[in-house]
DNA sequence: ATACTATGATATACTATGTATCATAAAGGG
DNA sequence: CCCTTTATGATACATAGTATATCATAGTAT
């Protein structure tokens, strides 16, 4: 999927730009179609031949946050211990806390942070090896693992980060890495 | 809060009926306004005479359901063991998976599903008493707690509930209710 | 019985979406 | 560098949905 032509490549970028600014400033819902067009300066009409709606440009826009975190969590260093990928979420949240509130926040649609689940427990169930005879499928334990980080993420993020990314990176690992590892995976002693 | 006057308690009541109907049938996105007062019978400016908008309804409705949930998890059976908790609540979402579906699906509203965490947060924290020099507050820890059964509430209801309401509350106790318990709270032996 | 209030029906203004068209400008391949 | 292709801008327009106002009528409470 390479996109050839320069055009368009400018102007999906405008095009997302303006929605995360838009979204900082009056909230997801109360956006229109117009309202992006005319903050990107690009013509209405151009923004159908794009994308279909609102949603769709919305998760173009957080498939870019979301490559760039599973990157970090799953690039090179695959094998670190659980207890610094804790810490290396939260500090990248903190890191890009305007445009995660912005993606996580209340107002945006639950189909974003669905899609986001699907996306991260595919990478779990990628790195992990299930434990055999475990009462917890290991589809759920991903899905679980997943869900509760962004969760955790949430409460972090609306009650204005109240505590440090090493802080959090404990709570995580003790609330949910641990129990979910030793529950429905083989640990991995790297 | 008496609603007074039976006009009032019919038209809402007629409203919230064909509001889960519709949602059932076409998902919520896809609803108008004039839908939901077709549906109901209703003319059509009444709607507003009771609900700013869709969201507003949909909340009232879900409030029912709530309150029904939490006086089976939080009754007069308060001190029960957590593994019967586990069970309680996936056999009542088995029992009104119909509404559940309608109402935690990946097309409703996030606000809603916010809303819900909120309400069972306050109720957890009510109920239980922190471990005093744990590193998880009980804040979080109470929203962890809830946020993440509502996750497996909605994986389970999205696969077509693979599993039994027995398994999953064990899944449900190992994967939530033990680790958040003995992590923040102190374990009420009775 | 009477005063009150919710509803139905209707009209209307307004906003936003989505499509069609055509001239223009920019891009890429040779 | 030329030529073909393609994206964009501008505009007009059809459609759908929201939200409010008004008034006669019917149901409700006390």
């Amino acid at each position: 999927m390479h996109v050839r032509d320069r055009r368009v490549k400018r102007t999906q970028n405008l095009l997302a730009q303006a929605l995360l600014a838009l979204i900082a400033e009056k909230g997801y819902d109360a956006i229109t179609i117009r309202d992006i067009t005319e903050r990107a300066d690009i013509g209405y009409a151009t923004f159908f031949r794009h994308y279909r709606d609102k949603d769709e440009l919305l998760r173009d826009a957080a498939d870019v946050v979301i490559n760039e975190l599973l990157e970090i969590l799953f690039g090179q260093q695959s094998g670190k211990e659980p207890a610094a990928v804790g810490q290396l979420i939260f500090r990248y949240v903190a890191d890009h806390s305007e445009v995660v509130r912005v993606l996580l926040g209340s107002r945006g649609p639950a189909s974003l942070v669905q899609h986001v689940i699907q996306r991260g427990s595919e990478n779990v169930l990628r790195q992990n090896k299930p434990r055999p005879g475990s009462p917890v499928p290991a589809e759920i334990a991903a899905h679980h693992l997943v869900a509760s980080s962004i969760a955790l993420i949430q409460w972090w993020i609306e009650h204005d980060m109240p505590y440090s990314p090493e802080h959090m990176g404990e709570i995580y690992r003790q609330l949910i890495v641990q129990p979910t590892l030793t529950s429905a995976f083989i640990i991995d002693p790297a």
